[in-house]
DNA sequence: GCGCTTCATGACAACGATTCTCATTCGGGA
DNA sequence: TCCCGAATGAGAATCGTTGTCATGAAGCGC
């Protein structure tokens, strides 16, 4: 239903450079951070691409996903592509990504037990990572 | 740190209206949803009146407060005090309380397994209700 | 290599949710 | 009842994000 995704997607010089810009990253980073950080190194691309290109990179679950406190779509590139959450750092933004079948069993049991079908679920964690707590 | 909320909160008729507006529905509803269903009901009071009172109410926990996939703030009074997720229908917005010792287990095991410290999580399910499914 | 057709891009306007500003109103204690 | 400060309301201002549309670059058949 939701499938051929990626059927025909031009591979051009400004989804290179953002993909590349994404890599090497472990922090969750807004569109507009990677725009002007992708405009620093002398990149010039338009903030409408950044955009158009993360979101069609999230929908080919090329990239992550997730909304900060205040509603902004931040993003990252994963090292899996497997389905996995994310504990998230409160000061610095660093991000680990971690896996839990309990939580994935959790999530169907609890749904199924009312009722619910087609789950799906977003769990986030976030802290503060050790570096962060020492720097106090 | 962030304690010492509720200290001197005035009791006005907007508050009692919002706080009314919120008690017996099951759905989440953003502020301007609930912001023009009390307009419907001749209630007048401003749009940004309910924003600050749903934001200090969600503050010192009286509703909870979610983020819809695109980013919007839902507000929802919530039957308990107690920390707890839900499990909200895609199509009619149903949404029922749940709590779950094993997901909170699991993200403290988590967090500290990665050195995170003064962790929070954040744990939404949604899908389908029996109902809206049986539906199609 | 040469055009052509089509999709992607970029600049900027438009949008929608949320927040801010500031004069006015109202609640509550003296 | 009077006064002070907190709460409100109307509308402007913000800010992230999306839409528009003319221009530029890819892929493809020749």
């Amino acid at each position: 239903m939701t499938e051929q995704t990626q059927a025909a997607r031009r591979p051009t010089r400004q989804r290179a450079a953002i993909a590349q810009a994404l890599t090497g990253t472990v922090e969750f980073r807004s569109a507009q951070e990677i725009h002007s950080s992708m405009a620093g190194d002398g990149t010039r691309v338009g903030l409408a691409t950044v955009y158009r290109n993360l979101q069609a990179m999230a929908a080919d679950g090329e990239v992550d996903v997730i909304r900060t406190a205040d509603g902004e779509a931040v993003y990252r590139s994963c090292a899996t592509d497997d389905h996995h959450h994310h504990v998230v750092c409160r000061s610095c933004g660093l991000a680990v990504e971690v896996t839990g079948d309990a939580v994935e069993r959790w999530a169907e049991a609890v749904a199924a037990e009312h009722g619910f079908t087609q789950v799906r679920h977003t769990v986030e964690i976030d802290g503060l990572c050790a570096e962060c707590a020492a720097r106090r």
